[in-house]
DNA sequence: TGTGGCGTTAACAAAATTGTTAAACAAAAT
DNA sequence: ATTTTGTTTAACAATTTTGTTAACGCCACA
């Protein structure tokens, strides 16, 4: 196990995500991320033994850290809009470094039905849990309108994650140059808030991305 | 030109949109799409040529058929309200029809992309352009809190879109059966109508598929 | 110094996918 | 009836992509 070693299979992954989730080449062949990474293509065979396997290893990998990120942005004693506009910040960082990985996520279950156990797994909590008590709360309080838990998170969710991943087709149906887009994805995680609640995000919850 | 050819070839199309839009597919082989036809795989290239114009085709024609639709929401002497209602009904239906078309479009663009020029050439005229009149009117009347049309337009979008898009995802994260998720989102035209507004939309305005 | 394991590579083999062709077939036209 | 035209098919060829193997080089260490 020496350095190099892990250091190499590191590379790979990291490229793979690159041309998988960042440009969005949901089937990049061997030889395409070989290429990215600069190495000769049976070093992928020879660390992962095959194409379907390093695939469900970055999918594995890559499902287990949102899925922390997102538990740990909704878990503790913080007030519930401080929950959710962590939530929203830690949802649109990864979106703008990974825009592509929900449909990398959604072909590979669509063509593997067997892969969607991999959500199941390992946290048995639904993220909705984590918040419902007090979006009720909330609610009975007449901080928020009424709305059930689950349309409340399926909102939450679209909102972040799609701008992100259609960012080819809404750049262009909006006329915006790549740079234009970027700076309105920017103001996005305070608009998602608004859209939401209906009112300002806590002050300085939400960070910046590089 | 007999009727048979038409057929054909229409019935391959229709086959590839199963698998492609509606199964999740998204590059279907040619045999694939030839089997769910019931045709030999040579009858896709003495139709389509290629396999790729075929898929230009495929792109091109649905994508018509959508902005068409979307634009004819928007469009007319109608009330800012009953517009973006008919707008959520349309785009709505389209999702539950062809859940997988956007994941499609992105992917495809992604690999050719001189192929996003589809968006442009035909309508000249950006969507958001055949609202914002009406929203900043909207605003103005107090109607509506303050938002940019961009913003508005997007959010719309991300609603409409993200939870079909995402359907194997949202099932499971939420412990759903595929039939409750199917009744979850035939809520969902009213949930984003109150999300957008923050009231209860117009009444019967929104449509059933099938 | 040399030897053994590990990482790496080029060259090769196998499998999957696309594209082509010639012949069979059916329907309509002559 | 026979030709003609257009549709469909099976068999073949070409290409692309994946998987394998044997050899090469490097470095630690005996």
């Amino acid at each position: 196990m020496s350095s190099a070693s892990a250091q190499t299979e590191e590379l790979i992954k990291e490229k793979a995500k690159v041309l998988i989730f960042q440009k969005g080449y949901l089937n990049a062949t061997t030889q395409e991320i070989a290429d990215e990474a600069g190495v000769n293509r049976a070093l992928i065979h020879y660390y992962f033994r095959s194409r379907e396997q390093m695939m469900e290893i970055l999918l594995e990998e890559a499902l287990n850290e949102k899925k922390m990120k997102v538990t740990e942005s909704l878990s503790g004693n913080k007030p519930f809009r401080v929950k959710i506009a962590n939530y929203i910040d830690v949802v649109v960082n990864l979106g703008l470094t990974y825009p592509y990985f929900t449909n990398f996520v959604i072909s590979e279950i669509n063509r593997h039905p067997d892969k969607e156990k991999l959500f199941c797994s390992k946290h048995k909590a639904k993220t909705v849990d984590l918040i419902r008590d007090q979006l009720e709360a909330e609610i009975k309080n007449g901080k928020l309108a009424p709305i059930p838990a689950e349309d409340f998170m399926v909102n939450l969710v679209s909102l972040c994650n799609y701008p992100l991943l259609a960012k080819p087709i809404l750049k262009t149906i909006h006329g915006m140059t790549d740079e234009a887009y970027y700076d309105f994805l920017r103001e996005r995680k305070r608009t998602i808030f608004i859209t939401v609640f209906g009112e300002e995000p806590p002050q300085s919850v939400f960070t910046s991305v590089n």
